[in-house]
DNA sequence: TTGCGATGTATCGGCTCGATACATCGAGGA
DNA sequence: TCCTCGATGTATCGAGCCGATACATCGCAA
């Protein structure tokens, strides 16, 4: 049902990545790369042999529009954001289903928190967190049926990574926390 | 040069997954999956889309040997370990380069430590935390270049990716320790 | 001046995932 | 008793993404 929306070309987050970055400002592939990758910094990297197809796919689609700059005979191409670009934009930022909430996509998504709505911003967050917590909760018992004959590494291997996901949602927690009392305080309306 | 040995069909580390937990006992595929996915825990996750056609591919290269056990009319397919695939897990085992050092690769390698010579896990080990401190070093050196105007969001993605991968490195830093200590100990020179 | 590292665009092979399909089995409820 | 549902079990396909690689220019330092 709902018959799935056939995505054609490459996409996915990093779509989103590149449209969210360009409407802060027009740029090239090299810079949108670098700045990607620092913004994502130790959760995730993306490659151009992702980037470019995904610019050109954007590009035929009429969401970023492309200006040749040369300095000099160096080829450049800046890359900008078109009102269809920033139509598309809004509806990413607008999803908050599922697959907001995977491994590979969370980080995109907060990266551009401050584009979007606080209503959104809440429904990852909290989606990540059960998400985080199902994990958990999958692992736990599985590791518990099988506790027999497991030698010290794989244990220790189960442990930290256990370790590491229950303070991924406790981080969750803090910020939906976070976010909880700025959206009831009383102070105002206005954005974060 | 070297001339890179092209790898044929689907491998990876899976392989040397799918060989280490073939080497304590005859399994189907579906239960290598289970114990799979219980063994790496929150590490990391190999979907069937990746077990079976690495299966396949093993049988094809004589690494493991199948036998049709049907129970009732149930059709199982048991996978055993060949002379020719002890011969493979340990070769793969003995390999400690860069590659054992990524993160897809390094939950599966440390899995597998207790089927692994002393040398090798702290070859691998070390290894794992230069890259981290590496990666450290990169997104620092490029956060605080883009330290102006970076909106809280970001900020704290940023916060969070580095303690996480300086938790990482604090793991190993302890589990080098230990490896040591083992090693130089008068006691015994017999396993962990 | 020579050579190296950063900037810049681009492609290709291959791995892996997620969804999906199909089939059987055991257990629990109507 | 029948029927549905979840676990067991094998298998494939489309699509996304990485890593390596190639090529070219620029500026700086030895």
């Amino acid at each position: 049902m709902a018959q799935a929306v056939k995505r054609s070309g490459r996409s996915g987050v990093l779509e989103l990545a590149v449209l969210g970055l360009l409407h802060e400002s027009p740029m090239h592939g090299y810079e949108l790369s670098k700045r990607l990758n620092t913004m994502l910094g130790a959760f995730r990297a993306f490659s151009y042999g992702s980037l470019y197809p995904c610019l050109k796919q954007m590009l035929a689609l009429g969401h970023v529009s492309a200006d040749g700059e040369s300095t000099g005979s160096r080829s450049k191409i800046v890359y900008r954001l078109t009102a269809d670009g920033k139509e598309h934009l809004q509806n990413l930022l607008g999803e908050a289903g599922p697959s907001s909430w995977e491994d590979e996509n969370f980080g995109v998504h907060f990266a551009f928190f401050s584009q979007t709505d606080a209503e959104v911003r809440m429904r990852i967050l909290e989606g990540r967190r059960s998400r985080l917590e199902e994990r958990l909760d999958n692992v736990k018992t599985s590791v518990a049926r099988t506790r027999e004959r497991v030698d010290s590494y794989t244990l220790e291997l189960q442990r930290h990574g256990l370790e590491s996901v229950e303070r991924e949602v406790r981080w969750l927690t803090e910020l939906i926390e976070t976010e909880r009392r700025a959206d009831t305080t009383p102070s105002s309306s206005t954005n974060v």
